[in-house]
DNA sequence: GTAGCTGCAAAGAATTTGCAGTTCT
DNA sequence: AGAACTGCAAATTCTTTGCAGCTAC
């Protein structure tokens, strides 16, 4: 539960407060370990008893950001996605635009290129959305069939 | 104005109908040449004169996206965004989290390996969203400045 | 004790939908 | 004529805010 220190210490650094809920929703993403959505997270609090208004929890989410513990992603769509930052090497998503379903890819030669590009525009690099969208393989299937 | 013919030809297909409204949003779009909010894009009308309702350019807009005039980008933030695709290059984006500029970009390499990437998981690629976010070089001056 | 949290309910913002009247084909 | 489109207003959905009471420090 390292991740739950290392919240704890930022909030302290922030002169910010550690309490019950904000520990909770801290356990609860990082139990996730994945993609989720507000209400989701929301949901699992219910389930483990803890009764976090989704106000406190729209309220958290930008400091678990602030603290690296989650990062914002996309997932194409509507509303905000996150997803658990810790003990998750980096990646990006490829998502089927018929099913929904996302791959993690990994490919450090965007990350390479990534900085490159950056630097020879001067920029410094904080972080990236990258998303491939297309039709999954079981659905490329599903499409022919129909056809 | 081939894009707008480029759409009726899109509609005739679909058996929609080639409406006033509809080829207005056409060319006050391809007109913009560059990102826009749903926003924007009826405050352009209305400066042309053409009164189309919200409600109007939000059901018109994925039909420009299937017809391949414009494409939903991100831009960081709430909101659809939206970029005229035509007379237009194939780029990606490099956002200022300070000051909320966009550099495009554009490099040949990314797009050979998210060809790579999608074959590799059996998808077929039918487009991307992919944003650097970092700090330009002003803000970085600014900043800077700032200590 | 007090600044900072929380939950609740209300407010906002962005987008979608239902409907009655109008228009393309 | 008839299916489709349009604008309007109402409905949804997602997120933020105001506030009164509670809690960590």
């Amino acid at each position: 539960m390292q991740s739950v220190e290392k919240f704890r210490a930022f909030l302290r650094v922030k002169s910010l407060r550690v309490t019950p809920v904000r520990e909770a929703i801290v356990k609860a993403v990082v139990t996730r370990k994945g993609h989720f959505h507000i209400d989701e997270l929301v949901r699992d609090l219910r389930g483990k008893g803890v009764d976090a208004s989704r106000a406190t929890v729209y309220r958290s989410l930008p400091l678990l950001v602030e603290a690296g513990l989650v990062q914002p992603t996309i997932v194409s769509g509507n509303g905000h996605y996150y997803e658990t930052a810790v003990g998750h090497e980096h990646h990006d998503h490829l998502v089927c635009s018929e099913c929904d379903k996302v791959v993690e890819f990994q490919f450090e030669a965007f990350e390479i290129l990534q900085r490159e590009v950056a630097a020879k525009y001067g920029f410094e690099l904080t972080s990236h959305f990258h998303e491939l969208i297309g039709v999954c393989p079981e659905c490329q299937g599903r499409q022919a069939h129909e056809n």
